[in-house]
RNA sequence: GCCUCGGUAGCUCAGUUGGUAGAGCAAGGGACUGAAAAUCCCUGUGUCGGUGGUUCAAGUCCACUCUGAGGCA
């Protein structure tokens, strides 16, 4: 078996919500005969339009589009590593079809799981991880102990209130026979193996009043859109609340509404608080990654074709190089 | 004009019989390997409305004063 010498060259646009990411990518993929490849969790949803900030047709040019529209809402099982395989597939083709292709999200570990050596060698086993929850429940710290025992690696990096991930690893532990930790524990080796793809990364990022000006506003925008009709849709579908689709910004809020737990003023203001707390979540991800090209788009009116020639320019350097 | 209740962190409020303040939310920082728009961790000095007084010691008691709400005239 061969392994390729030279990985494959993507471009990657990273940031949080509100941050113009798809408006530069499409006037990016317009310059430089791009793809876009969606790595956001929201936007494969069907359905899922408004509040995801899925750009139109219209919006979109032409552009190809990937990784958008892919599942129903009732997807119990999407996951980063079936995001993965599936991005793989868009970037090979697009690569295939002499395209560059843009990923593009504001997910950080989607993308990062086209950008490291990340393992993702252990599926998920809901056995395992009910059994492991319920004891969980009775007893964290006995459970965390365990994993301490076990993985102290991994131990060490969690939290015994992250439910999540202590799980997570003994998870692991209990299907592979090998704790987590020696499948990489931090993002820059995974056991030897190289990344995916080589990335060339833009990140988006604007003054903090400014972004939380403009997060605020997008969710006005969004309801003046017929988001409040949307989700009525989806929840008058009355699917399992537990899917993970469910639980996406924008719409578990206005779920609440219906229920009639709160006022829909109440909502859309929750709606707005729980993008704010995320994009600075996602600014927390991103900013750790040195290898980011950060571009300030607080004045995005003036700058934006200045900023669209730079990036541009350095798009074809780096595919070309 | 009189009476009552308030004025303490960006906001809502705690603060025991006087020992120079603390919760929630917001905000900021951080973690993150098959749920990631998820899950989780860390961070609280502020003219205690102002001025004076009593006291070894005042957010706490007293006087005056500014200010908000309500009530009575």
């Amino acid at each position: 078996m061969e392994t390729a010498v030279q990985r494959q060259r993507i471009v990657c646009i990273v940031g949080p919500t509100a941050c113009h990411k798809t408006e530069v990518s499409i006037e990016l993929a317009k310059r430089v005969n791009g793809e876009i490849v969606s790595a956001d969790s929201v936007q494969v949803y069907l359905g899922m339009d408004i509040g995801s900030a899925k750009p139109t047709i219209e919006e979109r040019q032409g552009i190809v589009h990937h990784l958008i529209d892919c599942f129903p809402i009732d997807t119990p099982e999407c996951s980063v590593s079936m995001f993965r395989t599936m991005a793989s597939e868009a970037i090979d083709g697009t690569i295939r079809r002499n395209h560059v292709p843009i990923v593009v999200g504001g997910s950080g570990l989607y993308v990062n799981s086209l950008t490291y050596p990340l393992g993702f060698a252990i599926p998920r086993d809901d056995e395992i991880r009910e059994r492991i929850s319920g004891e969980y429940d009775k007893d964290p710290g006995r459970v965390y102990a365990r994993l301490k025992s076990v993985d102290p690696r991994t131990a060490d990096r969690l939290h015994v209130n992250d439910k999540k991930r202590v799980i997570r690893a003994l998870e692991v532990f209990e299907c592979a026979g090998k704790p987590l930790s020696e499948y990489g524990g931090d993002f820059q080796n995974s056991a030897g193996e190289q990344p995916p793809y080589e990335p060339l990364l833009f990140g988006l990022n604007m003054d903090r009043e400014r972004l939380y000006g403009r997060i605020n506003l997008r969710v006005d925008l969004m309801m003046k859109a017929g988001l409040l009709e949307e989700a009525r849709r989806i929840y008058d579908a009355r699917y399992e609340k537990s899917l993970p689709a469910m639980r996406s910004i924008g719409y578990q809020q206005l779920f609440a509404y219906f229920d009639g737990t709160c006022s829909l003023e109440e909502a859309v203001e929750q709606i707005k608080l729980d993008t704010r707390h995320f994009a600075k979540r996602q600014l927390t991800w991103f900013k750790r990654d040195e290898r980011i090209r950060w571009h300030d788009v607080t004045n995005w009116d003036n700058e934006k074709s200045s900023l669209l020639n730079e990036l541009t320019k350095q798009a074809k350097d780096w595919m070309n190089a």
